[in-house]
DNA sequence: CGGGCTAGTGTCAAATCTGACAGTTGGCTA
DNA sequence: TAGCCAACTGTCAGATTTGACACTAGCCCG
């Protein structure tokens, strides 16, 4: 492997809280020629209004702006990154429906961008790296697009982990193998009645096992349990 | 953007059936250096035995081995993919717990390879370039990795989608904003009398709209409407 | 203007779930 | 060997869901 991505991977690995992690995400970008740099998160649940999770090194004005206008509901990019997994450079054509949006950016010094989503079971990630002057030529990408796809990879990789356990306690749940089967079938439209003969137990254990389920879970009732332990992978 | 994106998801827009899709991923995995290439889907719904697709131009006696052999649950490529957003080249390390595997893979010609996996809400899927002769050098790496990165992004993007409209029927369901509202809150646990609450209804009204969900995501009940809707990204 | 579509509402019986009571069995470990 | 834990089972009342009957109001389109 390269010697790079080892570095990263492992600098990534000695520290384990976001700030410190978001900070060696900053000087990597930095070398790769970004001044700025983002990482913003959208965790897998709950369903309405799903909790966002940010860092960036951006002017502390344009942050308070952005937090207080509700940009995160306007940026095109973020839209961009909650529907598709290619990355994109910034343009007049992404900022196409939201130019005042953009042009207030591109004031802050946030002119030339890129921005790589990623998804796995701790939510939708995202990494933008940015800066006010030179735009993103070929030969750039051709240099150093590889270590930015990878940095953005990483980064979610370790990041959105710490952040999810953090923020979402029900991710740390340890389901048995029985609650995970149980959980599944149930997922898939069985009854108690129908896993019990499944399995070939009483309803009143499947229930059973869905109860602890949920309390792991957090879970008001099974619907709850099973979409919270499908949507944080725990099913998969 | 470089002219081979570009080309890329052009050629890759032209065609609307899977198997030619596959065919200019080939034709692009050619040119990077790779005789061989394979892409794999794994689906998100059911919960319990997941459908998978996979498309390669192995060897045919190796893809016959491979099926009766039931080696898509062994393969750790397979596995790696399954829990990682991370790219991955093959080595000794990676087969470290499917010796035998491994090494018939190679007496195929199946020697040298890398595979990135890629997520969106189709699913998981892969893609792996491979070839008999020529390890996969750092400066390779340098030359072509993002395109490799790419191509993987790009073919996730348009198969995952035409497989699983084409597999998964539920997968092509319009829901009405008002139902996935519904089954947002649904999913975060509160009943139908809560959510009338919430939207001013009837208690009536919710489950009216609950029922025309599961209709059309063809679910026997609601717990399944949702963990469908979920997973197939709708509620998101 | 009639037909189709979406959103909304009523009622009622049967099926299913949830919570709280109270247990047994077998394996692991201090 | 006693204690703990996971898996399993029983019963029962009250809450919730599901399916099937039928109906209104507003909007768009041919």
């Amino acid at each position: 492997m390269k010697a790079w991505q080892e570095d990263m991977l492992h600098a990534l690995s000695v520290v384990n809280n976001e700030q410190e992690l978001f900070g060696i995400v900053t000087a990597y970008a930095h070398n790769l020629g970004f001044d700025n740099c983002a990482y913003g998160l959208c965790m897998p649940i709950p369903l309405t209004q799903p909790k966002f999770a940010i860092f960036n090194n951006y002017p502390v004005a344009w942050q308070k702006k952005y937090q207080e206008s509700g940009y995160l509901a306007v940026d095109p990019s973020v839209q961009h990154g909650l529907r598709s997994v290619m990355p994109v450079i910034w343009s007049d054509h992404l900022f196409d429906t939201a130019r005042e949006f953009w042009e207030e950016a591109c004031s802050f010094g946030l002119t030339f961008g890129w921005a790589q989503p990623c998804r796995n079971e701790n939510g939708i990630g995202m990494l933008t790296l940015a800066r006010s002057a030179q735009p993103i030529s070929d030969s750039e990408l051709k240099e150093n697009g590889l270590k930015m796809a990878w940095l953005a990879q990483a980064a979610h990789l370790k990041i959105s982990r710490l952040l999810v356990h953090k923020l979402l306690p029900e991710a740390g749940a340890k389901l048995s193998d029985r609650e995970i089967e149980i959980l599944r079938w149930t997922g898939d439209g069985k009854t108690s009645g129908e896993i019990a003969d499944i399995l070939n137990v009483t309803e009143r254990t499947v229930n059973f096992h869905i109860g602890n389920a949920m309390h792991k879970l957090n879970a008001s009732n099974k619907i709850v349990a099973v979409v919270r332990a499908a949507m944080l992978g725990m099913l998969t």
